[in-house]
DNA sequence: CGATAAAAACAGCCTTGCTTGTTTGCAAGA
DNA sequence: TCTTGCAAACAAGCAAGGCTGTTTTTATCG
Protein backbone atom coordinates (compact mmCIF):
# COMPACT_ATOMS: atom_id res chain seq x y z
CA UNK A 1 0.00 0.00 0.00
CA UNK A 2 2.44 2.24 1.06
CA UNK A 3 4.54 2.85 -2.03
CA UNK A 4 7.67 5.15 -0.35
CA UNK A 5 9.67 3.14 1.87
CA UNK A 6 13.03 3.38 3.28
CA UNK A 7 15.99 2.06 2.40
CA UNK A 8 16.12 -0.03 5.39
CA UNK A 9 12.59 -0.81 5.12
CA UNK A 10 13.19 -2.55 1.57
CA UNK A 11 16.44 -4.17 2.77
CA UNK A 12 15.32 -5.94 5.80
CA UNK A 13 12.11 -6.55 3.83
CA UNK A 14 14.10 -8.61 1.37
CA UNK A 15 16.75 -10.10 3.48
CA UNK A 16 14.07 -11.18 5.51
CA UNK A 17 11.92 -12.74 2.34
CA UNK A 18 15.52 -14.32 1.34
CA UNK A 19 16.15 -16.06 4.69
CA UNK A 20 12.71 -17.60 5.13
CA UNK A 21 12.61 -18.24 1.55
CA UNK A 22 16.26 -20.40 2.17
CA UNK A 23 14.53 -22.38 5.19
CA UNK A 24 11.53 -23.30 3.23
CA UNK A 25 13.51 -25.11 0.56
CA UNK A 26 16.37 -26.52 2.81
CA UNK A 27 13.52 -28.26 4.47
CA UNK A 28 11.19 -28.95 0.89
CA UNK A 29 14.41 -30.04 -1.38
CA UNK A 30 17.23 -30.55 0.80
CA UNK A 31 20.13 -28.26 1.11
CA UNK A 32 22.11 -29.93 -2.61
CA UNK A 33 19.21 -28.98 -4.40
CA UNK A 34 18.76 -25.60 -2.88
CA UNK A 35 20.35 -23.65 -5.93
CA UNK A 36 21.05 -19.69 -4.96
CA UNK A 37 18.48 -19.10 -8.14
CA UNK A 38 16.15 -21.07 -6.27
CA UNK A 39 16.16 -18.82 -3.32
CA UNK A 40 15.78 -15.80 -5.15
CA UNK A 41 12.90 -17.17 -7.28
CA UNK A 42 11.39 -18.68 -4.27
CA UNK A 43 11.59 -14.96 -2.45
CA UNK A 44 10.50 -13.22 -6.10
CA UNK A 45 13.43 -11.13 -6.02
CA UNK A 46 16.87 -11.43 -8.78
CA UNK A 47 19.77 -13.15 -8.20
CA UNK A 48 21.51 -9.93 -8.17
CA UNK A 49 19.16 -9.06 -5.04
CA UNK A 50 20.87 -11.70 -3.04
CA UNK A 51 24.21 -11.37 -3.87
CA UNK A 52 23.62 -7.51 -2.80
CA UNK A 53 22.67 -9.07 0.39
CA UNK A 54 24.62 -12.39 0.83
CA UNK A 55 27.80 -12.52 -0.34
CA UNK A 56 27.94 -16.11 -0.93
CA UNK A 57 26.03 -19.01 -1.11
CA UNK A 58 27.27 -20.24 2.31
CA UNK A 59 26.35 -16.80 3.59
CA UNK A 60 22.65 -16.84 3.14
CA UNK A 61 21.93 -20.04 4.26
CA UNK A 62 24.21 -19.61 7.46
CA UNK A 63 22.18 -16.27 8.29
CA UNK A 64 18.94 -18.14 7.64
CA UNK A 65 19.70 -20.98 9.95
CA UNK A 66 21.23 -18.16 12.44
CA UNK A 67 17.60 -16.28 11.89
CA UNK A 68 15.89 -19.77 12.59
CA UNK A 69 17.59 -20.58 16.07
CA UNK A 70 17.32 -16.90 17.41
CA UNK A 71 13.68 -16.85 16.48
CA UNK A 72 12.97 -20.54 17.98
CA UNK A 73 15.04 -19.61 21.27
CA UNK A 74 12.86 -16.30 21.56
CA UNK A 75 9.73 -18.93 21.68
CA UNK A 76 11.18 -20.84 24.59
CA UNK A 77 11.72 -18.16 26.47
CA UNK A 78 8.26 -16.95 26.40
CA UNK A 79 6.99 -21.01 26.79
CA UNK A 80 9.27 -20.56 30.07
CA UNK A 81 7.98 -17.38 31.47
CA UNK A 82 4.39 -18.53 30.46
CA UNK A 83 4.72 -22.18 32.14
CA UNK A 84 6.29 -20.63 35.03
CA UNK A 85 3.19 -18.76 35.36
CA UNK A 86 1.01 -21.41 34.99
CA UNK A 87 2.88 -23.97 36.46
CA UNK A 88 2.12 -26.77 33.93
CA UNK A 89 3.57 -30.33 33.86
CA UNK A 90 6.82 -31.76 32.53
CA UNK A 91 4.51 -33.78 30.11
CA UNK A 92 3.61 -30.75 28.46
CA UNK A 93 7.41 -29.87 28.39
CA UNK A 94 7.40 -33.09 26.54
CA UNK A 95 5.02 -32.35 23.96
CA UNK A 96 5.95 -28.80 23.33
CA UNK A 97 9.64 -29.77 22.51
CA UNK A 98 8.42 -32.41 20.24
CA UNK A 99 6.42 -30.22 18.57
CA UNK A 100 9.02 -27.43 17.69
CA UNK A 101 11.70 -30.41 16.65
CA UNK A 102 8.94 -31.62 14.15
CA UNK A 103 7.63 -28.59 13.29
CA UNK A 104 10.80 -28.38 10.40
CA UNK A 105 13.60 -27.42 13.13
CA UNK A 106 14.89 -30.61 13.61
CA UNK A 107 14.17 -31.65 9.53
CA UNK A 108 16.17 -28.39 8.73
CA UNK A 109 18.83 -29.41 11.22
CA UNK A 110 19.80 -32.60 9.57
CA UNK A 111 20.04 -30.59 6.09
CA UNK A 112 22.79 -28.42 7.42
CA UNK A 113 24.16 -30.76 9.81
CA UNK A 114 26.42 -32.22 7.56
CA UNK A 115 27.94 -29.03 6.26
CA UNK A 116 28.40 -28.01 9.51
CA UNK A 117 30.68 -31.26 10.49
CA UNK A 118 32.93 -30.60 7.44
CA UNK A 119 32.92 -26.98 6.98
CA UNK A 120 35.04 -25.30 9.80
CA UNK A 121 33.73 -21.96 9.31
CA UNK A 122 30.17 -22.62 9.07
CA UNK A 123 30.60 -24.72 11.71
CA UNK A 124 32.03 -21.75 14.03
CA UNK A 125 29.23 -19.45 12.96
CA UNK A 126 26.56 -21.15 13.99
CA UNK A 127 27.78 -22.63 17.28
CA UNK A 128 27.32 -18.98 19.57
CA UNK A 129 23.59 -19.49 18.07
CA UNK A 130 23.07 -22.80 18.99
CA UNK A 131 23.99 -21.82 22.69
CA UNK A 132 21.63 -18.99 22.66
CA UNK A 133 18.75 -21.71 21.48
CA UNK A 134 20.05 -24.08 24.42
CA UNK A 135 20.07 -21.05 27.03
CA UNK A 136 16.08 -21.10 25.77
CA UNK A 137 16.03 -24.89 27.08
CA UNK A 138 17.38 -24.00 30.02
CA UNK A 139 14.70 -21.28 30.86
CA UNK A 140 12.43 -23.99 30.53
CA UNK A 141 13.70 -26.82 32.67
CA UNK A 142 14.74 -24.45 35.12
CA UNK A 143 11.40 -23.37 35.81
CA UNK A 144 10.02 -27.05 35.92
CA UNK A 145 12.56 -27.82 38.13
CA UNK A 146 11.87 -24.76 40.68
CA UNK A 147 8.30 -26.39 41.03
CA UNK A 148 9.16 -29.78 41.51
CA UNK A 149 12.49 -29.12 43.57
CA UNK A 150 14.35 -31.10 41.59
CA UNK A 151 18.22 -30.72 41.50
CA UNK A 152 19.46 -28.34 38.57
CA UNK A 153 21.79 -30.31 36.99
CA UNK A 154 19.55 -33.76 37.31
CA UNK A 155 17.27 -31.53 35.75
CA UNK A 156 19.95 -30.49 32.63
CA UNK A 157 20.74 -34.16 32.75
CA UNK A 158 16.91 -35.01 31.79
CA UNK A 159 16.69 -32.17 29.51
CA UNK A 160 19.20 -33.09 27.42
CA UNK A 161 18.80 -36.48 27.46
CA UNK A 162 15.13 -35.41 26.24
CA UNK A 163 16.54 -33.25 23.36
CA UNK A 164 18.40 -36.35 22.44
CA UNK A 165 15.69 -38.72 22.30
CA UNK A 166 13.73 -36.19 20.07
CA UNK A 167 16.55 -35.77 17.69
CA UNK A 168 16.91 -39.54 17.44
CA UNK A 169 13.11 -39.93 16.56
CA UNK A 170 13.38 -37.39 13.66
CA UNK A 171 15.74 -38.74 12.18
CA UNK A 172 14.21 -41.94 12.32
CA UNK A 173 10.93 -40.54 10.53
CA UNK A 174 12.97 -40.31 7.43
CA UNK A 175 13.50 -44.30 7.47
CA UNK A 176 10.41 -45.28 8.80
CA UNK A 177 7.92 -43.02 7.58
CA UNK A 178 3.80 -43.15 7.58
CA UNK A 179 3.89 -45.10 11.53
CA UNK A 180 2.39 -42.49 13.83
CA UNK A 181 1.80 -44.56 16.29
CA UNK A 182 5.04 -45.89 16.99
CA UNK A 183 6.31 -42.20 18.10
CA UNK A 184 3.06 -41.76 19.76
CA UNK A 185 4.26 -44.58 21.95
CA UNK A 186 7.90 -44.00 22.30
CA UNK A 187 6.84 -40.39 23.11
CA UNK A 188 4.50 -41.14 25.79
CA UNK A 189 6.84 -43.71 26.98
CA UNK A 190 9.19 -40.82 27.68
CA UNK A 191 6.72 -38.85 29.23
CA UNK A 192 6.43 -41.27 31.97
CA UNK A 193 10.20 -41.68 32.68
CA UNK A 194 10.56 -37.53 32.69
CA UNK A 195 7.70 -38.05 35.11
CA UNK A 196 9.72 -39.95 37.43
CA UNK A 197 12.32 -37.18 38.07
CA UNK A 198 9.62 -34.72 38.90
CA UNK A 199 7.26 -36.18 41.10
CA UNK A 200 4.80 -33.25 41.39
CA UNK A 201 0.95 -33.21 40.92
CA UNK A 202 -0.56 -36.85 40.55
CA UNK A 203 -2.86 -34.62 38.57
CA UNK A 204 -6.40 -36.21 37.78
CA UNK A 205 -6.37 -38.52 35.51
CA UNK A 206 -9.89 -37.54 33.52
CA UNK A 207 -8.14 -34.99 31.46
CA UNK A 208 -4.89 -37.36 30.28
CA UNK A 209 -6.26 -36.72 27.01
CA UNK A 210 -3.13 -34.59 26.02
CA UNK A 211 -1.63 -37.18 23.97
CA UNK A 212 1.37 -36.23 21.51
CA UNK A 213 -0.31 -35.03 18.07
CA UNK A 214 1.94 -36.68 15.81
CA UNK A 215 2.89 -35.43 12.47
CA UNK B 1 51.03 -62.32 -3.99
CA UNK B 2 49.21 -64.72 -6.03
CA UNK B 3 49.30 -62.68 -9.58
CA UNK B 4 46.69 -64.66 -11.64
CA UNK B 5 42.96 -63.87 -10.45
CA UNK B 6 40.09 -65.53 -11.33
CA UNK B 7 37.47 -62.68 -13.22
CA UNK B 8 35.09 -62.75 -10.71
CA UNK B 9 37.99 -62.29 -7.81
CA UNK B 10 39.25 -58.84 -9.71
CA UNK B 11 35.45 -57.79 -9.95
CA UNK B 12 34.67 -58.67 -6.40
CA UNK B 13 37.62 -57.07 -5.13
CA UNK B 14 37.37 -53.87 -7.12
CA UNK B 15 33.57 -53.35 -6.06
CA UNK B 16 34.72 -54.10 -2.13
CA UNK B 17 37.16 -51.40 -2.14
CA UNK B 18 34.93 -48.57 -4.61
CA UNK B 19 32.14 -49.13 -1.72
CA UNK B 20 34.54 -48.82 1.39
CA UNK B 21 36.41 -45.82 -0.54
CA UNK B 22 32.35 -44.33 -0.62
CA UNK B 23 32.28 -44.75 3.40
CA UNK B 24 35.18 -43.42 3.90
CA UNK B 25 35.00 -40.82 1.91
CA UNK B 26 31.11 -40.42 3.12
CA UNK B 27 32.57 -40.01 6.92
CA UNK B 28 35.38 -37.93 6.05
CA UNK B 29 34.40 -35.37 3.68
CA UNK B 30 31.13 -35.90 3.35
CA UNK B 31 28.53 -36.78 0.59
CA UNK B 32 28.42 -33.30 -0.74
CA UNK B 33 32.29 -33.34 -1.46
CA UNK B 34 32.60 -36.84 -2.58
CA UNK B 35 32.74 -36.67 -6.41
CA UNK B 36 32.90 -39.91 -8.48
CA UNK B 37 36.44 -39.18 -9.70
CA UNK B 38 37.39 -38.77 -5.25
CA UNK B 39 36.34 -42.45 -5.02
CA UNK B 40 37.97 -44.04 -7.95
CA UNK B 41 40.97 -41.95 -6.88
CA UNK B 42 41.29 -43.31 -3.32
CA UNK B 43 40.01 -46.83 -4.18
CA UNK B 44 43.02 -46.75 -6.56
CA UNK B 45 41.08 -47.34 -9.65
CA UNK B 46 40.21 -45.71 -12.62
CA UNK B 47 37.15 -43.67 -12.89
CA UNK B 48 36.21 -46.10 -16.59
CA UNK B 49 36.41 -49.07 -13.81
CA UNK B 50 33.84 -47.33 -10.96
CA UNK B 51 31.58 -47.02 -13.72
CA UNK B 52 31.87 -50.22 -15.52
CA UNK B 53 30.91 -51.94 -11.80
CA UNK B 54 28.13 -49.06 -10.96
CA UNK B 55 26.09 -47.46 -12.64
CA UNK B 56 25.51 -43.73 -11.54
CA UNK B 57 26.83 -42.36 -8.52
CA UNK B 58 23.84 -42.51 -6.63
CA UNK B 59 24.03 -46.56 -7.62
CA UNK B 60 28.10 -46.48 -5.76
CA UNK B 61 26.63 -44.59 -2.64
CA UNK B 62 23.12 -46.53 -2.39
CA UNK B 63 25.27 -49.79 -2.57
CA UNK B 64 28.18 -49.20 -0.36
CA UNK B 65 25.47 -48.23 2.10
CA UNK B 66 23.50 -51.28 1.90
CA UNK B 67 26.79 -52.95 2.46
CA UNK B 68 27.52 -51.05 5.34
CA UNK B 69 23.85 -51.65 6.77
CA UNK B 70 24.49 -55.46 5.91
CA UNK B 71 27.55 -56.12 7.82
CA UNK B 72 27.16 -54.35 10.38
CA UNK B 73 23.55 -56.12 10.99
CA UNK B 74 25.80 -59.44 10.82
CA UNK B 75 27.65 -57.78 13.93
CA UNK B 76 24.74 -57.67 15.59
CA UNK B 77 23.85 -61.03 15.56
CA UNK B 78 26.94 -62.68 16.20
CA UNK B 79 26.76 -60.43 19.43
CA UNK B 80 23.53 -61.27 20.20
CA UNK B 81 24.84 -64.90 19.89
CA UNK B 82 27.32 -64.35 22.25
CA UNK B 83 25.35 -61.66 25.03
CA UNK B 84 22.43 -64.67 24.71
CA UNK B 85 25.43 -67.79 25.59
CA UNK B 86 27.73 -65.57 28.53
CA UNK B 87 24.83 -63.58 29.33
CA UNK B 88 25.55 -60.07 29.89
CA UNK B 89 24.19 -56.56 31.12
CA UNK B 90 21.95 -54.16 29.85
CA UNK B 91 24.56 -51.90 30.27
CA UNK B 92 26.80 -53.89 28.22
CA UNK B 93 24.25 -53.61 25.49
CA UNK B 94 24.16 -49.51 26.08
CA UNK B 95 27.89 -49.65 25.06
CA UNK B 96 27.80 -51.47 22.43
CA UNK B 97 25.28 -49.67 20.37
CA UNK B 98 27.03 -46.79 21.28
CA UNK B 99 29.88 -47.54 20.11
CA UNK B 100 28.84 -49.26 17.02
CA UNK B 101 27.15 -45.56 16.03
CA UNK B 102 30.16 -43.85 17.23
CA UNK B 103 32.17 -45.54 15.12
CA UNK B 104 30.81 -44.23 12.03
CA UNK B 105 28.00 -45.66 11.40
CA UNK B 106 25.60 -42.85 12.13
CA UNK B 107 28.11 -40.21 10.97
CA UNK B 108 27.70 -41.61 7.55
CA UNK B 109 23.96 -42.37 7.83
CA UNK B 110 23.98 -38.09 8.88
CA UNK B 111 25.65 -38.02 5.56
CA UNK B 112 23.20 -39.81 3.50
CA UNK B 113 19.37 -39.47 5.51
CA UNK B 114 18.41 -35.83 3.71
CA UNK B 115 19.20 -37.35 0.53
CA UNK B 116 16.90 -40.41 1.65
CA UNK B 117 14.40 -37.67 2.52
CA UNK B 118 14.11 -36.07 -1.26
CA UNK B 119 15.68 -38.99 -3.52
CA UNK B 120 11.95 -41.53 -3.40
CA UNK B 121 14.00 -44.71 -5.21
CA UNK B 122 16.89 -44.10 -2.74
CA UNK B 123 15.06 -44.15 0.05
CA UNK B 124 12.79 -47.46 -1.28
CA UNK B 125 16.07 -49.29 -1.95
CA UNK B 126 17.66 -48.69 1.78
CA UNK B 127 14.20 -49.70 3.70
CA UNK B 128 14.76 -53.32 3.61
CA UNK B 129 18.43 -53.14 4.37
CA UNK B 130 16.89 -50.73 7.42
CA UNK B 131 14.73 -53.71 8.39
CA UNK B 132 17.86 -55.94 7.90
CA UNK B 133 19.88 -53.54 10.61
CA UNK B 134 16.55 -53.71 12.98
CA UNK B 135 16.33 -57.43 12.78
CA UNK B 136 20.29 -57.62 13.99
CA UNK B 137 18.87 -55.01 17.16
CA UNK B 138 16.33 -56.84 17.78
CA UNK B 139 17.90 -59.88 18.51
CA UNK B 140 20.30 -58.49 20.74
CA UNK B 141 17.22 -56.96 22.95
CA UNK B 142 15.32 -60.12 22.50
CA UNK B 143 18.14 -62.18 24.48
CA UNK B 144 18.02 -59.87 27.00
CA UNK B 145 14.20 -59.86 27.48
CA UNK B 146 14.40 -63.79 27.99
CA UNK B 147 17.15 -63.74 30.53
CA UNK B 148 15.31 -60.38 32.56
CA UNK B 149 11.62 -62.00 31.90
CA UNK B 150 10.62 -58.73 30.31
CA UNK B 151 7.80 -58.29 28.46
CA UNK B 152 8.75 -58.47 24.27
CA UNK B 153 6.60 -55.46 23.51
CA UNK B 154 8.00 -53.24 26.30
CA UNK B 155 11.48 -54.13 25.62
CA UNK B 156 11.37 -53.38 21.90
CA UNK B 157 10.09 -49.92 23.32
CA UNK B 158 13.31 -49.57 25.66
CA UNK B 159 15.15 -50.80 22.64
CA UNK B 160 13.90 -47.55 20.21
CA UNK B 161 14.68 -45.24 23.12
CA UNK B 162 17.76 -46.09 23.62
CA UNK B 163 18.37 -46.59 19.67
CA UNK B 164 17.02 -42.80 19.67
CA UNK B 165 18.91 -41.32 22.10
CA UNK B 166 22.07 -42.70 20.78
CA UNK B 167 20.89 -41.06 17.16
CA UNK B 168 20.21 -37.90 19.20
CA UNK B 169 23.59 -38.10 20.99
CA UNK B 170 25.93 -38.11 17.85
CA UNK B 171 23.85 -35.56 16.21
CA UNK B 172 24.66 -33.42 18.92
CA UNK B 173 28.54 -33.92 19.10
CA UNK B 174 28.67 -31.97 15.68
CA UNK B 175 27.68 -28.54 17.74
CA UNK B 176 28.96 -29.54 20.35
CA UNK B 177 32.61 -30.87 20.38
CA UNK B 178 34.92 -32.04 22.79
CA UNK B 179 32.89 -32.43 25.72
CA UNK B 180 33.19 -36.30 26.26
CA UNK B 181 32.15 -36.09 29.74
CA UNK B 182 28.98 -34.89 28.69
CA UNK B 183 28.40 -37.81 26.86
CA UNK B 184 29.82 -40.14 29.14
CA UNK B 185 27.33 -39.14 31.95
CA UNK B 186 24.48 -38.99 29.57
CA UNK B 187 24.90 -42.37 28.85
CA UNK B 188 25.52 -43.15 32.58
CA UNK B 189 22.07 -41.96 33.12
CA UNK B 190 20.56 -43.76 30.52
CA UNK B 191 21.94 -47.05 31.69
CA UNK B 192 20.25 -46.38 34.71
CA UNK B 193 17.16 -45.87 33.08
CA UNK B 194 17.10 -49.08 31.55
CA UNK B 195 18.25 -51.28 34.31
CA UNK B 196 15.31 -50.26 36.11
CA UNK B 197 13.58 -52.13 33.28
CA UNK B 198 16.02 -55.69 33.87
CA UNK B 199 15.92 -56.00 37.17
CA UNK B 200 18.43 -58.67 37.12
CA UNK B 201 21.72 -59.47 38.82
CA UNK B 202 22.95 -56.72 40.80
CA UNK B 203 26.40 -57.61 39.64
CA UNK B 204 29.40 -56.68 42.22
CA UNK B 205 29.99 -52.67 42.14
CA UNK B 206 33.52 -53.50 42.04
CA UNK B 207 33.87 -54.60 38.34
CA UNK B 208 31.94 -51.26 37.84
CA UNK B 209 34.38 -49.66 35.33
CA UNK B 210 33.05 -50.87 32.26
CA UNK B 211 32.13 -46.76 31.39
CA UNK B 212 31.86 -45.68 28.23
CA UNK B 213 34.16 -45.10 26.45
CA UNK B 214 33.59 -41.91 24.66
CA UNK B 215 35.07 -41.14 21.35
C1' DC C 1 11.49 24.26 -1.85
C1' DG C 2 13.33 22.06 -6.08
C1' DA C 3 16.96 20.23 -8.62
C1' DT C 4 20.73 17.30 -8.75
C1' DA C 5 24.40 14.37 -7.13
C1' DA C 6 25.45 10.23 -4.60
C1' DA C 7 24.46 5.91 -2.75
C1' DA C 8 22.00 1.92 -2.10
C1' DA C 9 18.85 -1.72 -3.85
C1' DC C 10 17.99 -4.51 -7.49
C1' DA C 11 18.04 -7.01 -12.30
C1' DG C 12 20.17 -9.95 -15.49
C1' DC C 13 23.90 -11.74 -18.27
C1' DC C 14 28.33 -14.23 -18.84
C1' DT C 15 32.21 -16.98 -17.88
C1' DT C 16 34.46 -20.50 -15.70
C1' DG C 17 35.15 -24.56 -13.31
C1' DC C 18 33.47 -28.78 -11.86
C1' DT C 19 31.00 -33.19 -12.23
C1' DT C 20 28.60 -36.62 -14.32
C1' DG C 21 27.59 -39.96 -17.77
C1' DT C 22 29.18 -41.72 -22.37
C1' DT C 23 32.17 -43.57 -25.61
C1' DT C 24 36.23 -45.43 -27.43
C1' DG C 25 40.46 -48.11 -26.85
C1' DC C 26 43.14 -51.78 -24.91
C1' DA C 27 44.73 -55.72 -22.11
C1' DA C 28 43.89 -59.79 -19.41
C1' DG C 29 41.44 -63.90 -18.48
C1' DA C 30 37.87 -67.64 -20.14
C1' DT D 1 38.48 -65.62 -30.15
C1' DC D 2 35.59 -63.53 -27.38
C1' DT D 3 34.10 -61.68 -23.27
C1' DT D 4 35.05 -59.05 -19.23
C1' DG D 5 37.61 -55.62 -16.55
C1' DC D 6 39.61 -51.45 -16.71
C1' DA D 7 41.72 -46.87 -18.61
C1' DA D 8 41.32 -42.49 -20.64
C1' DA D 9 39.46 -39.03 -23.51
C1' DC D 10 35.06 -36.69 -24.60
C1' DA D 11 30.62 -34.13 -24.38
C1' DA D 12 27.28 -31.61 -22.00
C1' DG D 13 24.96 -29.41 -18.20
C1' DC D 14 24.79 -26.74 -14.26
C1' DA D 15 25.58 -23.62 -10.62
C1' DA D 16 28.30 -20.08 -8.37
C1' DG D 17 30.41 -15.87 -8.51
C1' DG D 18 31.60 -11.74 -10.91
C1' DC D 19 30.31 -7.89 -13.66
C1' DT D 20 27.52 -4.23 -15.79
C1' DG D 21 23.49 -1.65 -16.20
C1' DT D 22 18.99 0.26 -14.17
C1' DT D 23 15.82 1.96 -10.71
C1' DT D 24 14.74 3.83 -6.24
C1' DT D 25 15.88 6.37 -2.18
C1' DT D 26 18.64 9.80 0.43
C1' DA D 27 21.64 13.76 0.84
C1' DT D 28 23.28 18.21 -0.70
C1' DC D 29 23.16 22.70 -2.51
C1' DG D 30 21.36 26.73 -4.87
Amino acid sequence: MNKRRSQKERSAETSAKLMSSTIDLLHDQGITRTTTSDIARHAGVSRGALTHHFASREAVIGASVAEMLSKTARDLHRFAEDFMARGGSSDEIVDYIWQMMDDRLFYVTMEFLPEARHNDDFRADLIPTVREFHAGLDAIWTALAARAGAEPNHTRTVMNATMCLVRGMISQTVLRPDDPVYYASLLQFWKGQVRQHFPIEPAEPASAGSAARIR
